[in-house]
DNA sequence: TTGTTAGGCAAGTGGTGACTTGCCTATGCT
DNA sequence: AGCATAGGCAAGTCACCACTTGCCTAACAA
């Protein structure tokens, strides 16, 4: 749905993590915590971090898979293309790519 | 700011004042009012909407000009184009347009 | 089996944002 | 002038969301 979607990129925090995502691909959620505070400073517990990625998994912008005790992450890019087509003018140069 | 830009996006009535001026451009506060009323359903107050306009304008998506004792409303989709490019993998072939 | 690491579940709290209400200013018409 | 229309300002309420705390389960190693 195009309400999570939007939802879920509204906060500063899970757009950090979509950025760690596209650096590398696969990362667990301790990987994830890790380089958020060592990169963006920021201090956040390991269940926020969590919930985040559970809303951005919801919004179909990550996949995880598990492996054993670890939960890889993958980010999917693909519900990102349809959220600018909704409102370029029909005739814009740029919607017809 | 990208921090205004998807505060902005992420209100659903944001979203449809978006729909409407991708549809008429150029609308005043209260044109706007009443077509979310009668298309979208929505029982909003005028102040509202203002606010949610005022949210839109300092986003960039929004620009007003005044005329007279109207206001009218224009559509502005540039700061739309920056959002999905943030996070494209560098070497798809959609980034490279 | 004991300990350690990776992750999950659930309840509670604080702050922010959406919306309303009430009143005020300014433009245009007669 | 007087009145109606288009819009703005400010305070107050309410619900939702981000974040924490505490405890629990599952997998691997000693």
């Amino acid at each position: 749905m195009a309400e999570d979607l939007f939802k879920a990129l509204s906060d500063p925090t899970r757009r950090h993590i979509l950025d760690e995502l596209v650096e590398r691909d696969g990362q667990t959620l301790f990987e994830i915590c890790t380089r958020l505070v060592s990169k963006h400073g920021l201090s956040l517990t390991r269940q926020a971090i969590s919930q985040h990625l559970a809303v951005l998994e919801s919004a179909g912008l990550v996949r995880s898979r598990r492996q054993g005790r670890y939960k890889f992450h993958d980010l999917n890019t693909e519900p990102l293309e349809h959220i600018v087509n909704r409102w370029l003018r029909p005739g814009t140069p740029e919607g017809t790519s």
